[in-house]
DNA sequence: TAGCTCGGAAGTTAAACAGA
DNA sequence: CTGTTTAACTTCCGAGCTAC
């Protein structure tokens, strides 16, 4: 055990989740050369705020990035990497993305995805959904108590409705201008109170990991990116996260729950009105037509294996056609760390 | 204990590939 | 030309060291 960091300044955008779930390293896009000479934590000013502490002011510069040495040579023999089963879906080797076919949600008809067993569960059972879904900070209960057995196989306990979540959709209205959920909506599965109650909690803890991203979110503007077209370049300045900073998280948040069942599948269980109203799809169309891989149109950082994860900029198919957006999106895995869902938020849209 | 150093894990990004 | 892969490159966590 160490004693304690000396310099104590506050770390850009430190997850500070106390609840154990690592969350991932923010980093500045680059460090100025007293920060890196000392292997400490920069931040975006200048001078910043490690060289202002320590009376650096005038030595603290930015040094420009050294230039890439050519790589050699791939192919030359094939390296194995086994590929580890993450449950995220891998559009690299499953299913192209180019082709804008399912942006008119066209009925599935290939190999169609498991059906479980909670989907044939009671309807909920909703007392008074909230006449708002009003997204303050706090919207969600925290659970405290025991969380094992975290998932059970299927969903059979009432559902408890919490604020902002709905598994009912027969009183959406679209707003003007969408033309989604025409008359029935399905259904949708009942998680059970322990269930949700951790899904819940890992929502607000997602929440708070998003609120670190505040401190990347100012420099760069919007317009630094090219989105227009195909989705952007991945080598635009613009499309990296580190780079996409221009916006102020909104205060109400798309949120959906997908529950993973099986490799390159998941079907949504969960979302909140403004999800809904977001993709402007009838609800039976997203269950059947979409998984999360389908939904997010630039996808590519799903299939990597070093464990990168969003929040990213991307674009997810909508009713109205591919939106740019800023989200998230985070597994959650029960004690065996087998990842049951997926949790994704929408924190930015523009089209 | 405060402050400095630095190995290396974690994160970023641009060269090289691949395919239409 | 677009999108994907992946190795070069960067940041910074945190353990160890030194000075007081
Ligand atoms: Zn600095
Ligand atoms: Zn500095």
């Amino acid at each position: 055990m160490k004693a304690s960091e000396p310099t104590t300044f506050e770390p850009v955008g430190v997850p500070a989740t106390a609840s154990g779930h690592v969350a991932k390293r923010l980093q500045v896009p680059r460090a100025c050369t007293n920060c890196r000479k000392m292997h400490a934590g920069c931040d975006t000013t200048r001078p910043c705020k490690r060289c202002k502490q320590n009376g650096l002011e005038s030595t603290c510069s930015d040094i420009p990035r050294k230039k890439r040495a050519s790589r050699k040579k791939q192919k030359d023999e094939d390296q194995p990497e086994p590929e580890p089963f993450t449950g995220i879906p891998s559009t690299s080797s499953s299913q192209p993305t180019s082709g804008p076919s399912y942006v008119e949600a066209v009925p599935i008809t290939e190999p169609v995805r498991p059906r479980p067993v909670w989907e044939n569960a009671a309807p909920p059972n909703l007392s008074s959904p909230p006449a708002h879904p009003t997204h303050t900070e706090q919207p969600f209960e925290t659970v405290t108590s025991s969380m094992s057995p975290l998932f059970s196989n299927d969903f059979n306990l009432p559902y408890q409705q919490q604020d902002g979540l709905f598994t009912d959709y027969n009183d959406y209205v679209p707003p003007p201008g969408l033309t989604p959920s025409s008359g029935n909506t399905p259904t949708l599965g009942t998680p059970s109170s322990q269930d949700m109650n951790f899904l819940i909690h890992q929502v607000n803890e997602l929440r708070e990991n998003n609120k670190a991203l505040e401190s990347k979110l100012s420099g760069v503007s919007y317009e630094l990116a090219d989105l227009k077209g195909k989705g952007g370049k991945s080598n635009d300045p613009g499309y990296s996260s580190s780079n996409w900073h221009s916006f102020q998280p909104q205060q109400d948040l798309a949120i959906s729950v997908w529950k993973n069942v099986g490799y390159s599948s998941n079907v949504l269980v969960e979302c909140n009105n403004k999800f809904v109203e977001l993709l402007g799809f009838p609800m039976e169309t997203l269950r059947n037509n979409f998984s999360c891989a389908k939904l997010i149109k630039r996808d590519s950082d799903y299939s990597r294996s070093n464990g990168r994860e969003w929040p990213k900029r991307t674009q997810i198919v909508t009713a109205e056609g591919l939106k740019d957006v800023f989200m998230t999106i985070n597994p959650v895995s029960d004690q065996n760390s087998i990842v049951k869902y997926y949790v994704l938020h929408i924190l930015e849209v523009h089209s």
